[in-house]
DNA sequence: TATTTTTACGCAATCGGTTGCGTTTATTTT
DNA sequence: AAAATAAACGCAACCGATTGCGTAAAAATA
């Protein structure tokens, strides 16, 4: 009973005695067939229950309409956010998502990109692990042309685009923020220097500091994974400090690390925001339930993951080009909390 | 300079002077052919940077190795920890994964099947978005033996395995935990009745509530989406009841619900546990971070997310069969934390 | 050495759309 | 009405790997 064949175009063909070359044309709305031929064709494919045989499309088009997704980690908010962005993005258009994550190790990173390109992707949305010094594996994607768009941390690339926020400004506003509340000893949790964005909130931080004529410590300047127990691990090495030494205000590239860090000093018995202010960045759901609620830098994941996507299909059809833009810069916002208000805001 | 073309069994085949099919074979290990020249063939790939064209595969073989994955929403935590461990599993087996959310919409569902299988993935998993009624969608898989595999939000179907965890016997431990913390009057913050997941639990709540001859109130119950929103919507409703009927105790369905609901309680003076004790479900981020530390179900995303997929590769690869494993269930555990600690545990 | 069995490989037909180019039919121009 | 142009469609060769079946060469057996 059940038809095992699939139903191809050759069977609508046979079923209005055209050719198979009309139908193909038929279903892609090509204006050199006629309108009533396209509309006999269509009805034909949904009636006989027609379904577009992706493989031998692809293999004559050389299209996919598939794009690569290369992660660090899936399981973060703001990662799923920008998957998330992603997926809208590609949806609207007709691509798919292929996605993979590196896990912060470059080895599988490579293994990825490659997976990526023999699944002939038309092109490619990634976030550069942790420990990516290069990025000579995407090369084969660059000497073929399947355009590239790094998004989060990125890496400049004259043939591709770059989407994120200003990093550097944003650590600079949010470090700003904490010295126009009174703090002068602050101390920065910083993540991978290799990764852009971690470097330009290092740097970020470091204009504020030398703006203001705040001294730069390198006894305040802590590089970790910025995880629950790298915040932790601040707390002790905080709590360990002369308390002359201590500093008055913590500035952490992340939200998880800032967290945890206020948590064991919570219960050490400082009081926050007097006795240490906090900031963070992210905007990530627990920063809006640590007491007291944690200042931090607000940024869309999901409009990262669009613009992202979006970009680069467009790119693919044609209507803009990767290679005039450079870098793609979406807003940020500082978020103020109660973490970090000093002075009374009536002031 | 550059080759525009791609390397292709063809020109392996003619470098070496044999067939395209002994170059096939050979790549693919068929002990068909003979070692030495299996080794020869591959050098020669290796050598001439062949790539292989997984369309041509594909439409040929009628193999994708593709898992088609759908899931209401990408950026939740639990979800983008499934995520992860499906990743993992389909990376370990040379699986890809076709990702998209169907953002709890039917219609978006439905659509989102309908790519995955026109797309020819292998297999599919799925957790069904909230206001799905039946799985009538999915016949077209059912039909032509496309493994399904559903996680979480399952749907029981004859040629499909469900992977999850009990809900309803996490969700009976779960008020027993409360019950023997002398709460009497347990209100039950829960989702969509359609999804089992949450109807599971409901019903859980209500077999600890009947054992212990503690009466079931439709007053308390609230149905809601669980988000942060219906979590403060909760505390407001809880505040406006008169205080003798007043819960003395939450059970919600998933975390956010509780923690936002317990924020609002405290915001207006309630104190947790004493006042009101609180338990939640999911073990997400937010769980450690309220306080007092919120009590709630533990379970891995990762690991349902990882046998789901391993499961289904391993039926596509024939060493297990999905139509006689009706479901998985993976362990669940209760973790107490102070948001439901009324009695002095010493005692 | 003749014959059977194995081993190793080649032939050629797929899989199902896509597309350059040629051909027929309809429309416009002179 | 004849000629030129345009519109609509068909032919057939792809795209690149897979695989059933057939065959030549090598090994085993008689």
């Amino acid at each position: 009973m059940a038809e095992d064949r699939e139903v191809t175009i050759y069977d609508i063909a046979k079923y209005l005695n055209i050719s198979a070359a009309t139908v193909s044309r038929g279903l892609k709305n090509n204006p050199m067939i006629s309108k009533q031929t396209r509309k006999k064709i269509t009805d034909a494919a949904t009636m006989l229950g027609y379904q577009s045989n992706t493989f031998a499309s692809s293999l004559r088009s050389r299209q996919t309409h598939t794009l690569g997704v290369l992660v660090p980690r899936l399981n973060s908010h703001f990662m799923s956010s920008v998957l998330a962005g992603m997926e809208n993005a590609a949806n609207l258009h007709g691509y798919n998502l292929i996605i993979a994550q590196s896990l912060e190790d470059v080895d599988k990173e490579k293994r990825n990109v490659l997976t990526m390109y023999n699944k002939r992707v038309d092109g490619l949305l990634i976030s550069l692990s942790a420990n990516a010094t290069d990025i000579n594996h995407l090369e084969p994607f660059f000497k073929k042309q399947i355009p590239v768009v790094f998004f989060d941390r990125v890496h400049s690339h004259a043939d591709s685009t770059c989407v994120g926020i200003d990093n550097y400004d944003a650590a600079y506003h949010i470090t700003t923020h904490l010295i126009s509340q009174g703090c002068k000893r602050i101390m920065h949790l910083g993540g991978n220097l290799l990764r852009n964005v971690y470097n330009d909130r290092f740097k970020g931080y470091k204009k504020a500091l030398k703006e203001h004529h705040l001294p730069f410590s390198a006894a305040l300047h802590l590089v970790s994974n910025l995880s629950e127990q790298a915040g932790t691990d601040a707390a002790s090495y905080i709590l360990e400090l002369p308390p002359a030494e201590r500093p008055d205000a913590v500035f952490s590239a992340n939200d998880t690390a800032a967290v945890y860090c206020m948590l064991a000093l919570k219960a050490a018995g400082l009081r926050i925001p007097e006795d240490i202010a906090f900031a963070g960045f992210n905007n990530d759901p627990i920063s809006k339930v640590i007491e007291p609620n944690l200042t931090t830098m607000n940024y869309s994941g999901e409009a990262i993951g669009n613009t992202a996507a979006t970009y680069l299909i467009n790119h693919l059809k044609g209507s803009n080009n990767l290679h005039a833009t450079n870098a793609i810069t979406l807003r940020a916002d500082l978020v103020i909390r109660a973490s970090s208000l000093k002075k009374d805001t009536a002031g």
